[in-house]
DNA sequence: TCAGCTATATGTAAAGTGCAGACATAGGGA
DNA sequence: TCCCTATGTCTGCACTTTACATATAGCTGA
């Protein structure tokens, strides 16, 4: 029976190694930048894909761009229409909408957010952090 | 048969709505903070959980920082011990291991790229981004 | 005794992502 | 003509992380 109890237990188990930064976009960046890439432009998944990982770095597959454009869409953020004028297949523009606009600007201060929160860690990291904290220093 | 064909489809499903911000921390995140507050300092779980819910606005759940916590030390970054001697419920109180201090290090370079990253959003979301893209512009 | 705080832990489900692969169109070369 | 490649979109599957709910246990004070 396994229970809260205070046991040397073991740490052990078959598990991919985590501790370690991911490699790809943190969760859930990637919905801020198609919204963003959208903002003055439209244009099509392959090309925004292009874009982000020449100008950008953000590095994501196929799957996972047109996967969360279908998903902005579904939700009503982006709204989309075929292209077959130009060569080679037809492509899915997409535009942002009204509500696209608003989500953006929503995620812009979601970002602010986590912009702060980064460099509150590195002022722990680098050891520049003040803050009142009477604790017991270490050992 | 479902197809690629450039076909005037549904986009309707049923799922949660997700072109809007997460709400807690994005992405492995809480492993980063986990090792920088081991940094200078042993503490336990529920510590480091208040500490970071009152000092720096990350909020989550005991369980996940539970489940966190060991999972680090499952890959070595961190090393624990029950603690018995103050009031109350014995507390397991963490520290960092050399492994750890590396892996804060990734963590650190991981995190300036995407500070990086984050400001290179918002200079296109305010619309300082340069670069030359001769691109047709909007309509 | 019992409520409430401290402290740790697990089960489960939801969500995002990477990887692999399928499918389609168009153009170029043998 | 036929095949190969580049462009373009999409789905299935497995894995990881996280939130939420819940269980367990020690200690303190009423």
């Amino acid at each position: 029976m396994p229970s809260a109890e205070h046991t040397e237990d073991d740490v052990s188990s078959g598990r991919a190694d985590s501790g370690l930064p991911p490699r790809g976009t943190p969760k859930n960046y990637l919905m801020a930048w198609l919204l963003v890439m959208l903002k003055d432009l439209n244009l099509h998944g392959y090309e925004i894909m292009k874009e982000l990982r020449e100008n950008f770095a953000v590095v994501t597959d196929p799957g996972t761009v047109y996967r969360a454009l279908r998903q902005l869409e579904r939700d009503g953020y982006i709204t989309s229409w075929w292209d077959s004028k130009e060569h080679g297949p037809a492509r899915r523009v997409y535009t942002l909408t009204d509500a696209g606009t608003d989500a953006l600007k929503l995620w812009s201060t979601a970002l602010e957010q986590y912009r702060t929160n980064l460099d509150a860690f590195f002022s722990l990291y680098t050891g520049t952090w003040v803050k009142d904290r009477p604790d017991s220093p270490k050992e």
